[in-house]
DNA sequence: CTTGACCTTCCCATTGTGGTAATGCCCACC
DNA sequence: GGTGGGCATTACCACAATGGGAAGGTCAAG
């Protein structure tokens, strides 16, 4: 299978699953011609990928799972811990634009929206700080 | 006033400032020695921004901002209609997070995450796909 | 005159993905 | 035997926003 069906099958694009290999995430047999062959474990390997992307794993993070994942004796607390982890990361990131999106919502609100050039949103923005 | 101070007043780092100015978000007068120099209005003009990006807005944003703000008789139609289009970018954003979240948290949940290799989490990341 | 703090520009790294260009292989068709 | 189209290869460049650092100029105090 070259990486056009390869990609078409896992559902990564050909040219992640070229970056992929190149950070070491996958390793792809070549042919004669050099291009590169993969089978149907490394299909698993590109679409195990795409799912812990498709959680917001960073790629770090997806190499470890994917280690892992090879190690048949590993611990499943590893992985717990890991996916935890990053269940807090998604959860605080996801506070913060939620507080930023009512902060603004909370401006525009305020906000005529008319043709007047009285804006509260800029007056905001441009507020004087005390200090610094 | 010199870019360190300017940046110790806005609490923008001088980096920024003088990416900002790169971006054409700004423009710093120069004195003889060619260090950029600074006044009042430079410095609201930074902490207008770094206001600005707090909320989230991206630098296109931001310039869009800018100049509205500049401009004496906008309409503040404008802004309010800005806003409310990053709020909705910003509370799609953090849906995602939270369901992305969530699910792992749900997987998460049914991980022993003890030393045994069983775990619910890297099956799930290795489920075999129907089609495709 | 030296030292140290500050300034300058320029380049590189990050994260993950896409684009594009130049080039090469393979197969099918005439 | 050629030729064209489709797929492959590598190697760059780009994004957004920020930080880091090197190599050098400037200035004020000692």
């Amino acid at each position: 299978m070259n990486i056009g069906q390869a990609s078409a099958r896992s559902g990564v694009s050909a040219k992640m699953v070229r970056h992929y290999e190149a950070i070491g995430l996958l390793a792809a047999a070549r042919s004669n011609n050099g291009y590169r062959v993969y089978g149907d474990r490394d299909i698993a390997v590109l679409r195990f990928i795409r799912h812990a992307r498709d959680l917001g794993f960073p790629l770090e993070d997806v190499r470890r799972l994917l280690a892992l994942w090879r190690d048949r004796g590993r611990a499943s607390a590893e992985v717990k811990q890991l996916a935890l982890a990053h269940v807090a990361a998604l959860e605080t990131k996801a506070d913060s634009l939620r507080s930023m999106a009512a902060s603004l919502r909370h401006l525009a609100d305020h906000c005529h929206g008319d043709d007047r050039p009285d804006c509260p949103i800029l007056e905001d923005l441009a507020r004087k700080e005390l200090g610094r």
